[in-house]
RNA sequence: CGGGGCAUAGCUCAGCUUGGUAGAGCGCUCGCUUUGGGAGCGAGAGGUCGUCAGUUCAAAUCUGGCUGCCCCGACCA
């Protein structure tokens, strides 16, 4: 053809191209959840199909979550979606924090219902109706139970994965008959939480504790793991709740000691959503799309067959399957993309979108040589791609999966660090916080933790759990403070 | 709940100003040629133009109402 040589190309890929990240941070994400089959709109605003690749992201955070759970003594059961409208204001705190959001049903079976029921937004008054019947004496603590389920709050704007009117999530709830109790298992399931988080999703996040006015509504204490986006925004990411005894005098959750004393329990709950998907996203994605933790993605490794020939083309088959059967038996999830209709160019940039970890490309040449072409997608272009043995090649792709898992947690967590900023004036502050984090001594009351959200839209994200001791002057009031803040802007 | 935008083929959109037989690209189907970074040619399938009403001989196009979705702000995992 007539023209230049790079513009008939450059259309091309400019086709189905994202937008980038620095061009439109929002845009990226919205096209890129729909692009990569993640997800896509429900019928009813706000609500969210979750595509069979997104679920199976999800299905693999729940594997890993659920098996940490299980390992701490907590069992999986199901409740009932639907609430007595009265159940939710036996505890002051909680109807006030939702009822602007409840779902609420009037009609049944044709007939107006005597009294509306809540479609849960949260199942903390369910559980607590049931463990007061359950609880009688101290020998029936604690009780260690955990919901995978979704809940609906009736959200004005929403956002896939990071906020829909239903979201799929767990929700933990246990009984303890002492308040240590209580507060050691709603720290242990904090560091659960943090644990997953960087050790299976690569996502650095910062443990810490909720202010009395970012805190769950009915909670004595709210834990958290905060996380930073790829555009410095922060994401509440999961949380852990010591409920006090709020819940248990609301509900009568009472054991007999051996003292034979009636006592109230001490409870907590503790949660990590859907929305994690969206921090996966936002933490790992770049401008060609998905970046996935090898050990979440749904497949590690993706086979890219290559064959101009009929004859090429059943060796190279013979051997990718042989491959994939090897692969497979050491424990990678592989998938052969053998569709007939797309060229392997196509199928590069589809699975790069798709943020599968390693490209596995095989072909004529590979055939004769005894090698395959790896392409991993943490390091885009050639700088990522090696041909190496077949010899071998599942040690060489299990380690260079953990290696890729590695530099992803530690790209995002530099990413993370460079764009922390300890300040100690307001200017500093505002500048901190308008690109990432900032980390300040804090003895700010709530109404100056209000005052400065209503000038920068940042809110304290937590009381990290790691302090550095000593004392600091608070960089809004001038005031001695003992406790360090991170602020942050936030989804 | 306020402000803005949009609604025409599976997707992205043109057509509307100035009313007159429904369009393009991509995708899809079939065939042939292709395949190491988003393939080519040929032949097809596919739309009561969001909805209701009004104006008119005639409405995708003009007028009014309604509905839905997206984006931006206040509230939230």
């Amino acid at each position: 053809m007539g023209k230049p040589e790079g513009s008939f190309w450059k259309i091309m890929a400019d086709k189905d191209k994202l937008i980038s990240r620095s061009e439109d941070y929002n845009e990226w994400y919205n096209s890129l959840v729909l692009k990569a089959d993640l997800a896509d709109y429900g019928p009813v605003r706000g609500t969210m199909i979750v595509k069979p690749y997104g679920w199976a992201l999800w299905e693999n955070i729940q594997a890993a979550l659920d098996r940490r759970f299980k390992a701490t003594g907590v069992q999986n059961a199901g409740f009932p979606m639907f609430i007595p409208m009265s159940f939710l204001q036996k505890e002051a705190q909680h109807v006030e924090g939702f009822a602007p959001e409840l779902a609420v049903v009037t009609h049944g079976g044709g007939q107006e219902l005597a009294e509306p029921i809540v479609v849960r937004p949260t199942s903390e008054t369910m559980i607590g109706h049931a463990y007061a019947n359950w609880v009688q004496s101290y020998r029936d603590l604690p009780i260690l139970i955990n919901l995978w389920n979704s809940v609906v709050r009736w959200e004005l704007r929403t956002k896939l994965f990071l906020r829909t009117l239903e979201f799929f999530w767990q929700e933990g709830h246990t009984a303890h008959a002492t308040a240590a109790e209580a507060d050691e298992r709603t720290r242990m399931m904090l560091d659960v939480y943090t644990d997953f988080a960087v050790n299976e999703a690569a996502v650095p996040v910062i443990p810490g504790e909720k202010s009395a006015m970012e805190r769950f509504a009915g909670a004595d204490q709210t834990l958290t793991i905060e996380a930073m986006m790829g555009d410095g925004k922060a994401l509440q990411s999961g949380t852990s709740h010591n409920l006090g005894q709020n819940f248990a005098r609301a509900f009568d959750i009472q054991y007999l000691d051996t003292n034979n004393e009636l006592q109230h329990c001490w409870t907590t709950s503790w949660g990590l959503s859907t929305r994690f998907v969206g921090a996966i996203i936002m933490t790992h994605g770049d401008d060609n799309g998905l970046v996935l933790p090898p050990r979440l993605a749904p497949y590690q490794v993706v086979m890219v067959p290559i064959y101009r020939k009929d004859e090429d083309k059943t060796a190279v088959l013979t051997a990718t399957h042989r491959i994939q059967q090897e692969l497979s038996d050491a424990g990678v999830r592989v998938k052969v993309d053998d569709r007939e209709n797309l060229t392997p160019g196509y199928k590069f940039n589809d699975w790069e979108l798709r943020g599968v970890p390693l490209r596995l490309e095989i072909g004529p040449r590979d055939v004769e040589n005894n090698s395959v072409a790896l392409a991993r997608r943490d390091v885009p272009g050639k700088e990522g791609k090696q041909f190496v043995s077949q010899n071998g090649l599942a040690h060489t792709v299990t380690e260079l999966l953990a290696d890729i898992q590695q530099a992803m947690l530690a790209k995002a967590t530099r990413f993370r660090d460079e764009n922390t900023h300890d300040v100690t004036n307001y200017e500093d502050f505002k500048t901190a916080v308008s690109t990432g984090f900032a980390r300040v001594w804090w003895a700010g009351s709530d109404a100056d933790e209000t005052r400065v959200k209503e000038e920068t839209k940042a809110t304290i994200r937590c009381f990290p759990l790691a302090q550095p001791g000593g004392e600091g002057v608070c960089f809004y009031t001038g005031q001695p403070a003992t406790r360090q803040a991170i602020f942050g802007r936030a989804y």
